[in-house]
DNA sequence: TGCTCCATGTAACACGTTACATGATTGC
DNA sequence: GCAATCATGTAACGTGTTACATGGAGCA
């Protein structure tokens, strides 16, 4: 997998510790990738014994346990070779999507409330992304090469959300029609 | 996982082998979500150690080892039970974005070429989703309430499917104003 | 006879998730 | 002193992936 090239690229951005990049790819990073500490840490030790990335203590006197990791020159090199490899398309394997497949199936199974949590949600990720943009992205011309491809993977986030609150909009306009009646009036076709 | 759903949801559709449904998890609902057969049979195994599923041997008078099977009540009712959880909202997660932040970090890495690579791919199955929009979802007022829910899924793939093929062009444009010169020229700056 | 497809399965491993554990530092 | 946060880690488990194995059916 690419968690470790993932790491590796946050780590090139900026040397950090197996906690600091946890909480990194808890906020921004995490809108696009997520992992938790324990996958972070043991993909840390990977890295460190694969000679990928080296770690020292931190600079503050031996007061905190914490390490510094830092990427060497394998593992630039690593990255590059393996950012040329073709990148799998990521599928779309999303729960709600069965769970719409199994109300078609079996009849109306009252899944408008969580519809709407969801638009909620999607409303709110999207409010977060444009708030970053106008901070981040004020002026059109004047931005460096590196700006502008970190704007590209913003506007990923602003696509795919502005898409799911769109989908959710015209969907819960088509459970409406059916779903007058509450989820507990749902009795089971074949029982 | 869900997977257990999903394949209980294929059976409520039609009741089929462990094969048939992973021939059709490559097909048509494997554009939503994939599993390979490994993962099926295993799974149903499970499923039918639970008492969700049962399975007969195919009608076929013993020729072949195929089995058959089918959800029983206790399936429906936990296919019922399930679909009115919450969903978690499906993460990116695209390897694609990471490659694009190292690109950034290190530079210019020659993504061009696997971009116009998943540009052509995107196109490809938006073409697919449009021809099964036509075949199934011809007419606009007439539809059952199981084939609105399932046009309704059938949207999603496309809207996502334009989303990218928009966005794959946008990023085309970002990269080309850096990438003129080829990737074998490219230095790394830390070297 | 040999090839391909049908049909099911075992085994090993990689990755992701959850629970639990440990100890130090900071702030009240 | 106590709680919250910092900072790192182990262990167990569930899911997904890959490789390999088995044997029958249909066809040239």
């Amino acid at each position: 997998m690419s968690l470790s090239h993932a790491l590796m690229t946050s780590l090139l951005e900026k040397s950090s510790s197996g906690y600091d990049l946890a909480r990194r790819f808890e906020k921004s990073i995490g809108y696009f990738w997520s992992a938790t500490h324990q996958q972070i840490y043991r993909e840390l030790a990977r890295m460190e014994k694969a000679g990928w990335i080296a770690s020292e203590a931190a600079p503050d006197g031996g007061r905190t346990r914490k390490k510094l990791y830092k990427v060497l020159e394998a593992g630039r090199t690593e990255l590059q070779r393996w950012a040329r490899e073709p990148a799998p398309l990521l599928d779309i394997r999303d729960e709600f999507m069965v769970r719409l497949r199994a109300d078609a199936a079996i009849g109306p199974l009252g899944l408008a409330p969580e519809l709407k949590r969801r638009l909620q949600l999607h409303r709110t990720k999207l409010a977060a992304y444009q708030a970053f943009e106008a901070r981040d992205f004020p002026d059109h011309a004047t931005l460096s090469r590196e700006a502008r491809i970190q704007h590209l993977i913003l506007k990923t986030g602003l696509m795919y959300e502005e898409s799911w609150v769109r989908w959710c909009e015209e969907a819960l306009v088509v459970l409406a029609q059916d779903e007058t009646c509450s989820p507990e009036e749902v009795t089971a076709p074949g029982a």
